[in-house]
DNA sequence: CCAGAGCGAGACAACGTTGTCATCGACAGA
DNA sequence: TCTGTCGATGACAACGTTGTCTCGCTCTGG
């Protein structure tokens, strides 16, 4: 009846005793430090590779005061396309670094959302780049006194200062829209996200100033707010186009309305035109013409984690705001054949 | 000229000074543990709040030996949907168990993921989820032993044995090509990935065995291998289109291979028909009819993760191997229609 | 032949936390 | 009143690693 259940793993003093040194000079060896004969190195690392030692990062770190190699990514949710593509961009950058990415999704919620800031900070992550989902970020302000890095994504911070790298939402909606009235619509229905969320509330700030520079009055009757799923946005397209004086066109504010509008403009054979924010990958598939306002989302991930890693290695310079451009992109199965 | 430039974190220390007790009373109130009176209690934790302690969790983790509440998962690219969606799953999951995710790719890549299989081991994550990308895993089997729990995702484990979960790949294909035989199709183009990976190979497999159990010839002319994205799918597609006696039918090992084909026969106008292995989120909004080899990409990731928290909570059976059936669905923009 | 420099190696402590054990006072029972 | 018990609290060591300092040896130059 041995007591080790799970068998402990060697540590350096293991290493030490079977290779007959100290553990200090295997320390030396395993971290590439000079002043070990190069006999006594060799068998050091054969006692490593005999008993497969590995050095413990925990312990390493804590020793050596703080670096963890660890960065957090704190988003809404990673099985959307466009976290993900953040998360792999940001994953990537980082192994550059030889640090590690801790993902977690606040699923939009406030309050998970500090909750699991403060457990990675816990965790002594040596950075994190976030995306906001509430509006008020103060409660960081220790933990950033204290130390740590943050760098806000796609969303700005609130209540404290810090990086943050954002799309140009407005301005972006805003050529939309004057590309919709360059071609001669006066109606526009418009489907967006509730407007506490900061891009949604800039996409209409760009669709009501393009209007309001056009003479064209903004019509109530022709916004629907708080749209979050296709479902709704189909739905939302529909009871605009059963009103009076329907829409000729329609502005999505981000590719899941996009997609619930192409499904009911399809249904109904409409030839409304549409435009969405956010391009998708299979936009060109789609089975009606659309315009997306797209922009590089991999910029958007990578300008961040840079930016991450430069305060990471020291930068204490003044807090910038890094704005990603976007451009007018038509989309449709149609162009395959042209 | 304070030698603080990054400002000391308080250590529970700190807060005993703060607070007139000892370490250990701080130890004891942060976590919970009884035995203290409620009293002094109150003043740790004012004390706590004040100083905006918070636990180290490596120093606590390297103390109580292992555990760090963490797990890693290796996955060829966050940034595919199939993955980001067992990402998701993954963490969704471990969350319920205090647990945090470290995500890293190994881009088919077996000395990369190798690599980063040891350096997740070096930080004492609780267990792995891995996608793997080699085709021998004879090397994690040292870490295996020290205790490191493994549970294999989408490919089984070859060179070692532990738990493994992987979609019906093989029955999944067969049902699909007797659906097309069924239909009449007796010529069927194949485009698939190398029969290097598993699930390429199994799907190839019960193709073969479709055809075979309906008398019908394997004809080399009517295969491509080894097409990773959908710009081969399509060129494939086309080729074989060009050939003589051309198929009727298609199926396409993957859904990058499918979005490909889709391409090509959209852009020609063919009416051959289409079965794709896997289904993909706007398989809906497709402009052709489609068939496509479905299964719960979730249930996949929810198996393997409650898997390795049975291991993590000390599990020691016979190690298992989960299977995900799959079913076919209709899919393309046309039923939206009717 | 000896002082000083230089280098390889180990002893020791410390990183922040917590398990174990000792201590101390209060209180109940004889 | 004395002893035993129990509950609250603290002292100490240890988790695995590494920074700092010391020790002892060899080599060089006078």
């Amino acid at each position: 009846m041995d007591k080790q259940d799970r068998p402990r793993r060697p540590t350096i003093s293991d290493v030490a005793a079977a290779a007959g040194v100290s553990p200090k000079t295997v320390s030396r060896v395993i971290n590439n430090e000079p002043g070990v004969r190069a006999e006594l190195a060799d068998q050091v690392l054969a006692a490593v590779s005999k008993l497969g030692f590995r050095r413990n990062t925990m312990a390493s770190s804590l020793r050596s005061g703080g670096q963890t190699a660890t960065i957090g990514l704190i988003i809404e949710d990673l099985a959307n396309p466009f976290y993900s593509t953040i998360a792999a961009t940001v994953a990537n950058i980082a192994r550059t670094h030889d640090t590690h990415l801790i993902t977690v999704s606040s699923e939009e919620n406030p309050e998970l959302e500090q909750r699991q800031f403060l457990q990675l900070c816990q965790r002594r992550v040596d950075g994190m780049i976030i995306v906001p989902a509430g509006s008020d970020h103060s409660y960081t302000r220790p933990e950033v006194e204290m130390g740590m890095r943050m760098v806000f994504l796609d969303r700005p911070p609130s209540g404290i200062l810090a990086d943050s790298v954002v799309i140009d939402n407005a301005a972006g909606a805003r050529a939309g829209i004057v590309d919709l009235l360059k071609d001669g619509h006066r109606r526009i229905g418009v489907v967006i996200d509730s407007p506490v969320i900061y891009t949604a509330r800039e996409r209409l700030a760009g669709v009501r100033s393009a209007l309001a520079e056009a003479g064209i009055p903004y019509d109530d009757a022709l916004v629907r707010v708080g749209v979050t799923n296709p479902d709704e946005a189909a739905h939302a397209v529909a009871t605009m186009l059963d009103g009076v004086d329907p829409p000729t066109a329609f502005f999505t504010g981000n590719n899941r309305s996009t997609i619930g509008a192409i499904q009911e403009l399809y249904r109904r054979d409409s030839d409304a035109a549409l435009l969405g924010f956010d391009d998708f990958e299979l936009a060109t598939l789609m089975p009606r013409p659309l315009t997306v306002i797209a922009y590089d989302v991999q910029e958007l991930g990578r300008a961040a984690t840079l930016r991450l890693f430069e305060r990471i290695g020291g930068d204490t310079s003044w807090p910038s705001e890094t704005v990603i451009p976007t451009h007018l992109v038509q989309r449709g199965v149609q162009l395959l054949k042209s």
